[in-house]
DNA sequence: ACACTAACCGGAGTACCACCCCATTTAGCA
DNA sequence: TGCTAAATGGGGTGGTACTCCGGTTAGTGT
């Protein structure tokens, strides 16, 4: 199940143009954000657009081949943290790379995380929001567990968090508000320090 | 300068017109988000759609128009909480009731709190950002002089953080999610409560 | 080397959309 | 009641997403 690469080989001619789309599609984004002429990432491409939309059936199936790599290497560095830091800080840390690296390409927030519900059909290739969802979780009990976070936090209030902060601060191009705007989200997250001042000292080893 | 009323009474039937496409937009913009069909408004107020473009040069002003009254209900809002209870709570319940706010009008947040210098035109007639503005930047100021909100937050990202958040949870359609990461928000912006343990007891009178 | 077939392509077509031009209509006033 | 400036909206332009289908080509079997 969830067959996402090569059914089948695929034919050269196919393989060519896909990387084509792909390439043209990267450039697109970064310049113009997440939504992007389709059409115009076709005609960069020198391909119909019936083939770009043959290759992704929607935009959101062209965004996700676009970042996956990147998402792939975001999760690399949750488990870098993981293993570098204790939980508190690699959970706060790895925030602040998904800010930068959402600063880093536009629109990778908000596509990925923006929920596909309004999309009639069912992603069945969103592994990049089941990816980034299952660094984040790990992170996140592994900080709780540890008392540097609150237990009261969800994954996906966590990923809502942290997108939407991006997203904002996308908007305004300010990406400096962005690292503001974690912060106070961070300080949110952490255990109120007065109310249980015996847990929250030691490390668990 | 920024005469955004009556700047010469307006003829009847314009009036007439003016009033229909305000109805049918704040239909459309319930029913189908921030970015329903300007078409579709003029089709449902049965004008012709130059007559919409004349009327509201930009989507943004038409947002603007519809949701200028809840804004103002919003801001006044401000002055009660203000009014009725001390700094830090009027602030605090003042943010939820942007978010309830926000949940209950859809594309509300999205459309006014965005950043307008996408558009090459300057906004004239921004008032509704303005109030905003204006009503969070005395909440913050007086919660921050009583020291029950961080010093170093500023305005803009008070704003920026909780539109985000309703926005969020906007797309998510989950009511209750934007409740859940309005909590951490505000968390964050509580002063750290051991850190200055001398300043935060009195209340400048 | 060649032919055959399934995979693949892309131009042309459909159906939307925002936004504008300008000939026509109409409200308000003398 | 007649005049004129204000206001209108049909239709045009140029853009978008997405699909159909006749033509092309890659890869395979012989």
């Amino acid at each position: 199940m969830a067959g996402t690469t090569a059914r089948r080989p695929l034919r050269a001619d196919a393989r060519r143009n896909y990387e084509r789309i792909l390439a043209a599609a990267q450039q697109a984004f970064a310049a113009h954000g997440a939504d992007a002429s389709l059409e115009g990432i076709a005609r960069q491409a020198g391909v119909g657009s019936a083939t770009l939309h043959r290759h992704f059936p929607s935009r959101r199936a062209l965004l996700d081949a676009v970042f996956h790599d990147r998402v792939e290497a975001l999760c690399a560095r949750a488990q870098e943290h993981a293993r570098a830091s204790e939980p508190g800080a690699a959970l706060f840390s790895w925030l602040r790379d998904f800010n930068a690296y959402a600063a880093a390409s536009r629109g990778l927030v908000g596509s990925l995380l923006r929920d596909g519900r309004d999309t009639d059909l069912l992603q069945e290739d969103d592994d990049c929001k089941m990816m980034i969802t299952t660094a984040a979780d790990e992170l996140l009990q592994q900080a709780q567990q540890a008392g540097a976070a609150r237990p009261g936090i969800r994954t996906e209030d966590l990923l809502a968090l942290v997108s939407a902060i991006s997203l904002a601060a996308e908007d305004h191009d300010d990406d400096a508000q962005a690292g503001r705007l974690l912060d106070i989200a961070i300080e949110g997250l952490r255990p109120h320090r007065c109310e249980h001042p015996t847990s929250t000292r030691e490390t668990f080893s």
